[in-house]
DNA sequence: TGCAAAATAGAACGATCGTTCGATTCTGGG
DNA sequence: CCCAGAATCGAACGATCGTTCTATTTTGCA
């Protein structure tokens, strides 16, 4: 049971590149049998659907997603310093890298009106990044670090659209300052939630309401 | 020359609704020929070729969206109300219309790494919405309704994303309060970017920089 | 009302799609 | 080393794609 996993995980390499290109619909078995010089059904065999290729590479992208943005901002402390890891990290990811696009973008836009079990596997992922940013500005708020009566939820929706903006006009206009619009509307929405500065650090944080979803691996 | 002239329309408004539905890369002729009652040849010939049919699409819906929200704006007066006004009808015409996504944004994730003339279509109808925008800002800037050092681009950039964190948001994840964010936020950026209240309106407006972009009708 | 021109239909094309199946090659533990 | 089982191939399937071509119908002006 060694080369069949072996093979597999570069299929599903060649996938992933070629997903962040031409999306998740544009995803063809002969394509990818092309590119790995397999033939098509020596491929297929590795999946058994269309369906499931393009849910496993959705699987893949969120791994190599923790690993590039999530785990390693979790070396930041608590609060503020992890907030900003995250953002960084995540801007990096998105529009740095110079040919693969966030296939949690183009996916969710390719599958809003679609249902199905790509979908579904879609919702969950992002949903689930989510979680992990809105519990991390919530540790921000009772760090002290953030004003007390922070909305994590509202505060989430609005970083989520710098990213969703830099995502749009570094890759689709092309403008060249995307980046740097980024990092300086971050800092904007982050003096507007700062808690005061000169302020004495919160001695007693106030208690987090749960989270309403259980964070996953 | 009018029989022809009307069918091409009734095939057009098919085909956006379909394409709001599949995006523009699933708009097949084969299925709009079916939707509409025609032969796939008989739609075919109205357009030419796939190309010229999906551009057709996109100036449709440049039309549309201008007649929906940039018009009914102007009737505002320039500077603050003007640039409200276009933020909530932009904010209807995004999410509130139930089944027709904004072919704008998912023609930007499909269209992001496939050159051709639907990309150069589409990357110019959105650069010219996002010019008009980007002058009414400069305009509500001149009116001293904003901070006099506010730079349009800038202001532009985070007032789209909150245009895309509710597309995302309100059609892929199906969150039901995603309207009501975009507007707290909208509220928020513009309090960032409001000039002082109670100081005396600005006698002398500053020259505006001549726009980079002419507009188009 | 007749007739050229415009509009539409119908059939066929090569290509590609996801998928199935039987044959063939390769691999690794006994 | 051998051989069961895994891995891969090659060919074919039905469907759909955009496109082309020729016929047929429909339209609107003289």
């Amino acid at each position: 049971m060694h080369k069949g996993q072996q093979t597999r995980a570069a299929i599903l390499d060649a996938a992933l590149t070629l997903a962040s290109h031409m999306g998740l619909e544009g995803l063809s078995i002969g394509a990818l049998a092309e590119v790995t010089g397999m033939s098509k059904s020596g491929v297929f065999a590795h999946f058994g659907s269309r369906d499931e290729l393009q849910i496993a590479v959705v699987r893949e992208y969120h791994n190599k997603f923790e690993e590039e943005v999530f785990y390693p901002a979790l070396r930041e402390p608590r609060g503020l310093p992890r907030l900003r890891a995250l953002f960084e990290l995540w801007v990096k990811r998105v529009a740095v890298e110079i040919d693969s696009g966030c296939i949690y973008i183009s996916g969710a836009v390719e599958f809003d009106d679609r249902p199905g079990p790509v979908r579904d596997a879609l919702v969950d992922m992002v949903q689930t990044w989510q979680d992990a940013l809105e519990r991390a500005i919530g540790m921000a708020v009772d760090e002290g670090h953030l004003r007390p009566d922070t909305d994590p939820a509202q505060m989430l929706f609005e970083v989520h659209g710098l990213i969703l903006a830099l995502h749009h006009d570094a890759r689709f206009l092309r403008h060249p300052g995307a980046v740097d619009r980024a990092r300086v509307a971050f800092r904007r929405v982050l003096d507007l939630y700062a808690a005061a500065p000169a302020a004495e650090p919160k001695p007693a944080p106030r208690k987090r309401a749960p989270a309403a979803r259980a964070a996953r691996s």
